[in-house]
DNA sequence: TTTACTCCTTGATAAAGGTCAAGCTTATTT
DNA sequence: AAATAAGCTTGACCTTTATCAAGGAGTAAA
């Protein structure tokens, strides 16, 4: 099966793009192979990239001054991420991107992503339509963290991605839902 | 000075409308009064809009199962707000979105903006690009909710949007910080 | 098969911030 | 200008959860 099945499905969920156009996206597209705790975005470089997975997991996290690590995004196959502040404005990235597991990844350079948009109206549309929902979904998060419990917080995501929560680290979802990995083992144990 | 002008500039800050584009946008757009503390958007009925506040201010807000207010968006002139996931996924709303005073808001439903981007390749970027916009500074406000104390979130808005902070009730400020009004009253009161 | 990481658990302690209650100030309304 | 409502402040108390520290389990490497 073609490593670029996924991602032109995801893009099939929204919009119907020609061959011809199927093939110009496909040609922006770079393959990148990492391996666990490799990073692909750091800290002071710009992130150049909007990253699809094909295969493998990815966490983005930002290290404060204390040095704790607060993660942003956890994200498997058929997702995408980057540090998207530094990838839209073009500065120097504040995240970390970093290899859960080994990994097969789809980069696309903000140029060329750019370039195509404006000559593909259906690839605009797509990328509008996408983001509008990851918007919408993001607002979610929002609602989740200031108005609900660690414990409520936990739950919430374990049942909603169970496949994630078993198969990353537990630190890591620690510090994706902002949560002591001490109180999650507690919440754990209590149930 | 024309009420059209404020979200014509927001528009012109990304992309260029030919005039007869910028004449099919307004033909979209509704105009509507409301009086504070008047609903714009309630928890059962379909968003149906995009809302784009010329003068005035609105809150859009959680009612949780014990009563209680969480704030997820503060907007006032030239910002734009709707409860996003209800407005594209054609769902009843779970938020109320409320004026915090009397506001003249633009509004546009959703099946307009969808047929005017499906045609006009140009303000379909424009919501691209926005969105993606309006994307990454979601990330930092996720950020700002896992790691950082009440009292860094407080000051952090405080000194991001003053002229806000000073403009909308501490109750909204807190239940948009996720932070209780009287942790607040003591922030302030230590300063 | 030791050695050494990495990750998770458990207990003791402390601090941050929430809740409740009462009173006070400032706006609205009549 | 009274009356009423809305919003803010302060104090006492208590719950939640973070932090610190030590040990244990599982996994990978030498």
């Amino acid at each position: 099966m073609s490593k670029y099945k996924g991602i032109l499905d995801h893009i099939a969920r929204y919009v119907e793009l020609s061959d011809s156009e199927i093939e110009e996206f496909i040609s922006i597209l770079k393959t990148t192979r990492v391996k666990k705790r490799q990073f692909i975005v750091q800290p002071g470089f710009v992130s150049e990239y909007r990253n699809y997975i094909v295969e493998g997991a990815v966490r983005v996290f930002y290290l404060d001054d204390l040095g704790k690590e607060h993660t942003v995004i956890i994200a498997i196959e058929d997702w995408f991420f980057t540090d998207f502040y530094s990838y839209i404005h073009r500065t120097p990235a504040e995240y970390y991107a970093e290899a859960l597991e080994d990994s097969l990844i789809l980069q696309m350079k903000y140029e060329d992503v750019e370039e195509l948009c404006s000559r593909i109206h259906s690839l605009s549309q797509y990328f509008r339509l996408f983001t509008e929902r990851s918007m919408a979904h993001s607002y979610k998060r929002t609602i989740s963290n200031i108005s609900k419990t660690t414990e409520e917080r936990y739950w919430e995501y374990v049942n909603k991605y169970p496949q994630i929560a078993n198969r990353v680290p537990q630190y890591v979802l620690a510090s994706y839902l902002g949560i002591s990995p001490e109180s999650i083992s507690r919440i754990r144990s209590r149930s």
